[in-house]
DNA sequence: ACTTAAACTGGC
DNA sequence: CCAGTTTAAGTT
């Protein structure tokens, strides 16, 4: 598409604020910028960058249209593929506009103009001092307001002391955003313009940095002068720097400035000698930070596919040639090779084809060995995009991407606006992650975006895991999207037996250890006998155990000790959810309530347990068990330093450690041949959180924990620990039988429906104070209700309720859900409801909603 | 998100 | 009648 570039056009430009909407500058002498570019645009009394998203013809009807203030791209940073990618994002998550194109570009390129405030070292007489320049208000009143405050040298109020004050306290210079924050008294602004007008102060607005290109010195000859007697005739007496000149001519014409002053032992003068002669010049040429530069690479030896693993290779491999690719899975057990799979396709897409394509990983820290792999294979095509990576070397990265240096890009759910041209492939792996929905707006799925970037880019998307989500189950079934399985490890070893302990059993017998009667209500048998059993066998063979505990840290159920029994809501089939407080069960979907129950509904006991059981205090059970193993806990609480798994992990794998002990985060990626025994201490904490997903995840949880183990040649076994050992996902996670565990959980989500039967939205409604967020929830609710019998009303309302996590950085919660059959339906009430709510601010409440969430917390 | 102006408070 | 605080509106 050719655009009219002339000057004065009028520009469509799309900012990062929580506004539903874009808004029109005028271009500047330059013309108009191409959509995809960046824009420094006035706004009210800030500037702000912003992305040119088109042009229109005429302004909006009755404004000012403001000119821009300076075009930040000499090209657009964002391709069309990614703006419509933001397009899409937008209105099916229901975010602005700016806000996606903000979540699809590096940090450095969103960067806004900052307010910088400082002390006047000495204060000239406040009456002779001249009123300061401030940005123009825009708005009528914008400067009249401060006048006044230009009069007594006595008149300083007390808010004003406080900015100054604040000044003070810092060294330098400092923002008025960061001392408004700082502060925490609302606008400062007619302080500072007051303090401004008084000579005390000094404003100034610095323009966002350019992005940071990092640079080295390079000498490159210019003349190259080939006969001897010419060079004899040139250089004259000059002879340090003739020796200079050959010197570089020998290393091929150019060299970086430090190697030939190190390297070569020349002088800075006799350098710049030769600039003096127009033989060489000197310029300044980018280098790109790579963190990654020193691993190994195209190292790794060529690994010979299994035959199952060469048939869904060659199966994929086909699927490229399809117009455009249909969505494959690749539902692969543990160990069974998946990634193997993915570096294979990628070496007939990348290196066979030419083409590129993006890798997205769970969480890039927790999957070192994987990541490592693709460089090993890939070497410099590989661009990681990794959490810890500086500003500057994402920006790099990203950079070599957009020019085709780099054509494998690997990373976190982010990566997936990878700026990669001609992109082939995206393999998503573990699809089944949490972890790949954003929490904040724009709340995206990082699987869902793969699949439709990879279609509307004609690539193949591959989503790998060996314990499929359900909705991509599901899609797996209906033939929507290809089914791969490699059912099969790839060392032919079988997956370890699991064997289940009746916790129940354990208590009555009195064979477990810790806990006990003098525990606080809830038995705290942690180890049955079983267990305790097999971790002494592993301890006598100098062998590793791993313990889990999947317990998060929130308001637990109420199970009974007895049968197992636990309370679940007669409407939502979610667990009632004990408050300690008003000594009541409560569901957090529909907010039925009862008194909190004193004896079992199914058997009478009144032996109810109201709390789990933490990683805490089964450390100290364990401690106390085997006083001479050597334990490691690894939980949030104990990796909190960058490199915290690193080292517990390193002293697993050096086997400083015989029990290691953690959550979830133990499940994922090990892979050491010595761990011969997973223990989990209670299967049933997972299965019974307030959420629908809550059996999937414990599945999913104890299938991966139990792959961790009979790894090696000295197999492997599991021990599950439960309260439920008929219960189906003990059951089917018992057998290794995904599939029946697919069956089952779909049918329990068919009434009532949750996905991936329907689509489900939740929204969340918090303030200060609970009594809002809660009037605003009713209202919210109500509205939907309302707006459903007369547009949608296959619309199903639930809620609202508070939420699970009632209470979050100071905030009340309070959430209702809403679910359709069809996605056509879920985000017509997406968008009217925020129509009606999302802008308008309801005082302190702020409203958020979460599309296809993936927990409802 | 952030600013500003208007509309309310509660002290006299 | 003010200073301070809450609420609503506007940003091109």
């Amino acid at each position: 598409m050719t655009e009219r570039l002339s000057p004065g056009d009028l520009i469509e430009v799309a900012l990062p604020l929580p506004l539903d909407q874009t808004f029109t500058y005028r271009a500047g002498p330059d013309g108009a910028p191409a959509v995809g570019t960046r824009v420094l645009v006035p706004f009210g009394r800030d500037e702000k960058v912003g992305w040119v998203v088109g042009h229109p013809d005429q302004g909006p009807r009755g404004r000012k249209v403001r000119p821009l203030l300076s075009v930040l791209d000499r090209e657009p940073t964002v391709s069309a593929e990614i703006l419509e990618l933001a397009r899409w994002m937008a209105a099916y998550y229901v975010a602005p506009l700016g806000i996606t194109l903000r979540a699809a570009s590096p940090a450095v390129l969103t960067d806004s103009s900052r307010h910088v405030l400082s002390l006047v070292e000495n204060p000239v007489d406040p009456g002779s001092a001249d009123r300061g320049e401030l940005p123009s208000g825009g708005g009528p009143g914008g400067v009249g307001a401060g006048e006044m405050a230009a009069g007594g040298a006595g008149g300083t109020t007390r808010r004003e002391a406080a900015v100054l004050e604040g000044l003070r306290a810092a060294a330098g210079p400092r923002s008025v955003r960061g001392l408004r924050k700082a502060l925490d008294m609302g606008s400062i602004w007619p302080e500072v313009r007051a303090l401004v007008a008084r000579g005390l102060i000094e404003h100034e607005v610095v323009p966002p940095a350019p992005p940071p290109v990092k640079t080295r010195r390079v000498v490159e000859v210019v003349d190259w002068v080939e006969d001897l007697q010419e060079l004899e005739a040139r250089f004259g007496r000059a002879r340090r720097q003739r020796e200079a000149y050959d010197w570089l001519a020998a290393a091929g014409g150019r060299a970086d400035l430090k190697a030939v002053l190190e390297t070569g032992g020349f002088s800075r003068a006799v350098i710049a000698g030769l600039e003096e002669r127009g033989l060489v010049t000197l310029r300044d040429e980018e280098v790109m930070r790579d963190p990654f530069r020193d691993q190994p690479t195209g190292e790794a030896p060529r690994f010979t596919p299994t035959p199952d693993q060469a048939r869904v290779l060659e199966g994929l491999v086909s699927l490229l040639d399809e117009d455009p690719p249909p969505p494959a899975l690749v539902h692969g057990i543990t160990g069974s090779g998946k990634t193997l799979v993915y570096i294979e396709l990628l070496r007939e897409v990348v290196l066979g084809r030419g083409r590129s394509a993006i890798v997205l990983v769970p969480e890039i820290s927790l999957t070192p060995q994987t990541t490592r792999r693709f460089r090993e294979q890939f070497g410099d095509l590989v661009a990681v995009l990794h959490s810890g990576l500086s500003d500057g070397e994402r920006y790099d990265a990203w950079r070599q991407l957009r020019s085709g240096e780099k054509r494998i890009a690997v990373g976190a759910r982010s990566a997936i606006f990878a700026p990669l041209p001609d992109l082939g492939a995206v393999i998503v792996d573990e699809e089944h992650e949490g972890t790949y929905k954003q929490s904040e707006a724009p709340r995206y799925h990082g699987r869902d975006l793969a699949v439709l970037r990879a279609v509307r880019a004609g690539a193949l998307c591959v989503l790998g895991s060996a314990t499929p989500s359900l909705e991509t189950w599901s899609n797996a079934r209906s033939g929507k999207y290809r089914h791969f399985s490699l059912p099969e490890r790839a060392t032919g070893q079988p997956l370890p037996p699991v064997r289940v302990v009746d916790l129940r059993e354990a208590r009555k017998t009195g064979s477990a250890a810790g806990g006990g009667p003098g525990g606080q209500g809830s038995r705290g048998s942690v180890l049955a006998q079983p267990l305790v059993e097999a971790v002494a066998d592993r301890l006598t063979r100098g062998e590793q155990a791993i313990l889990l505990l999947n317990r998060r840290g929130y308001s637990a159920f109420v199970q009974c000790q007895e049968c197992g029994d636990v309370r679940v809501c007669p409407h939502c089939s979610i667990s009632l959810t004990y408050h300690r407080v008003t000594s009541r069960v409560l569901c957090h979907h529909c907010r039925y309530e009862e008194p909190a129950p004193r004896r079992c509904e199914r058997c009478g006991s009144t032996d109810l347990s109201f709390r789990g059981l933490g990683t805490e205090q089964v450390e100290r059970v364990v401690s106390e068990t085997f006083p001479s193993a050597r334990v490691a806990r690894m939980d949030v609480d104990t990796t909190s330093g960058k490199w915290a798994h690193h080292e517990i992990l390193g002293r697993v794998e050096r086997k400083e450690v015989d029990i290691l002990l953690g959550t979830q985060m133990i499940a994922k990626g090990l892979d050491f041949h010595s761990v011969t025994l997973v223990g989990v201490i209670n299967a049933d904490v997972g299965i019974h959180l307030p959420d629908f997903r809550a059996s999937e995840r414990a599945y999913q949880l104890l299938s991966q924990v139990a792959g961790r183990t009979g790894r090696g040649a000295l197999g492997g076994e599991v021990i599950v620990q439960t309260s439920l050992p008929d219960h189906f996902v003990i059951r089917h996670a018992v057998d290794h039988d995904y599939e029946g565990f697919a069956r089952r959980e779909l049918s329990e989500r068919e009434d009532p429906p949750y996905p991936p039967h329907v689509r489900l939205a939740n929204v969340i409604l918090s303030s200060p104070e609970e009594e809002r967020a809660a009037k605003a929830a009713e209202a919210g609710a109500r509205w939907l209700r309302n707006w459903a019998t007369r547009h949608r009303p296959d619309l199903d309302v639930v809620g609202p309720a508070p939420s699970p996590i009632e209470r979050l950085h100071g905030r009340w919660r309070w959430h209702f859900l809403f679910r359709g059959a069809t996605p056509g339906t879920v985000g017509a009430a997406a968008r009217a409801l925020m129509d009606q709510y999302g802008g308008q601010s309801l005082g302190d409440v702020r409203v958020s909603l979460d599309r296809d969430p993936v927990a409802l917390l």
